[in-house]
DNA sequence: TCCGATTAGTTGTTTATGCAACTAAAAGAA
DNA sequence: TTCTTTTAGTTGCATAAACAACTAATCGGA
C-alpha cells in the first residue's frame, strides 16, 4: 500500500482542482453566452434556493469574507441580475432581491454546471463518490469550515 | 444510500477548501514572521525539488497559466526568493534559480504546511485517504489537467 | 537560406480573495 | 437614558487568476 503524502494531498486540495472546474464553468457559460463568473453564479444559485437574504447569510454559505461578497453583489448588480433593498426592520441589513434577469438564468446555468460536474465525474462509482464526499467534508470540518 | 447531488460536489470542489487551506497557511506563515503566500509557497517547492528550471515547466507542475507564474515569478524576486537567469543555450527561456533565501525556507516553510495538512486529515484512515485520493485523480483527469 | 509556425515569456484588463480599517445601525448594560 | 459592544456592510491595498494580445527566439519545411 503506497503511502499518500502530505504534499499530494496539499497539490489536490490547495487548487488545481478549482480552478480548473472553475476555469471550465467560466468558458462553458461563455460558450452558451451567459455573462457570468463562476462565482457570480455560486452567489446566485443561493438566491435561487432562498431569495431576499443578508450578505453576511451568503458569507455564511459560501465561506466567503464580507468584502468578497460586497464585490461580487456589486458585479451582480452591475449586470442586472440582483439588487440590494434596504431592510426597513434591521437599516443594517441589505436584502439581495433576484431580479427577473437574475432568476431567468437559474435553469440554463444549473443545466450547464450539473453537466460539468458529471463529466468530472464520469468512471466514479456512487460508493467511491460517497466515500470521497465524506473524507472532503471531515477535512472541511477539520479546517473549521464545519 | 443517499445519493450525492452535482451541487454538493461542486460545492466542495470549487473552492471552499482551497480557500480555507490557502487561508490557514497564508495565516501560519505570517505568525511564524514568514514573508510568502501560499501560492509562492507552491512555486519556491517546486524549485526546492528540481532547482533551475523554466518557467513553462513550473506552469506544467502547477497548473497555473504563463502569466500567473510571471507574475509570481516577479514577486519571488522582489523578496529575494528566486532569480531569472537565461538561459544562454536558448535564449527564450528563462532558468528559475534559488537565492540562498529561497533554499533558507524550505524546512521551517514545508514542516507549517505538512502540520497543516496532517490537521486537516485528522481522523481520516489511510485506506479513506487513497481512495479518496484516487477519486480525486480521477476527477482531475477527468478535467483534463492531464 | 528564408519564411511561417511554434515556443517562452510579458503586459493589460477584469475579476476575485485576504486582511485591516472604517461607518452606521442595533443591542445590551449601568 | 447613555455609553459600550456587537453586527452588517464598505473601502483600500496587495496578491492572484483568466484571457487576449503582444514580443522575441527558435524550429522546420520549401
Amino acid at each position: 500500500m503506497v503511502k499518500v503524502t502530505e504534499r499530494e494531498i496539499f497539490d489536490i486540495l490547495s487548487g488545481k482542482i478549482s480552478r480548473a472546474i472553475n476555469r471550465t464553468v467560466l468558458k462553458a457559460f461563455s460558450q452558451e453566452g451567459i455573462d457570468i463568473t463562476t462565482e457570480q453564479w455560486t452567489i446566485l444559485s443561493c438566491l435561487w434556493n432562498k431569495d431576499k437574504i443578508i450578505q453576511q447569510e451568503i458569507c455564511d454559505l459560501t465561506q466567503k469574507d464580507k468584502p468578497s461578497v460586497t464585490r461580487l453583489i456589486d458585479n451582480l448588480e452591475k449586470k442586472d441580475l440582483v439588487r440590494r433593498v434596504l431592510d426597513p426592520s434591521d437599516r443594517r441589513n441589505n436584502l439581495i432581491h433576484l431580479t427577473s434577469r437574475g432568476i431567468s438564468l437559474k435553469q440554463k446555468t444549473t443545466e450547464v454546471v450539473n453537466g460539468i460536474v458529471n463529466h468530472a465525474l464520469k468512471n466514479i462509482s456512487d460508493d467511491e463518490l460517497i466515500s470521497a464526499k465524506d473524507v472532503l467534508l471531515r477535512i472541511m470540518y477539520n479546517l473549521n469550515l464545519y
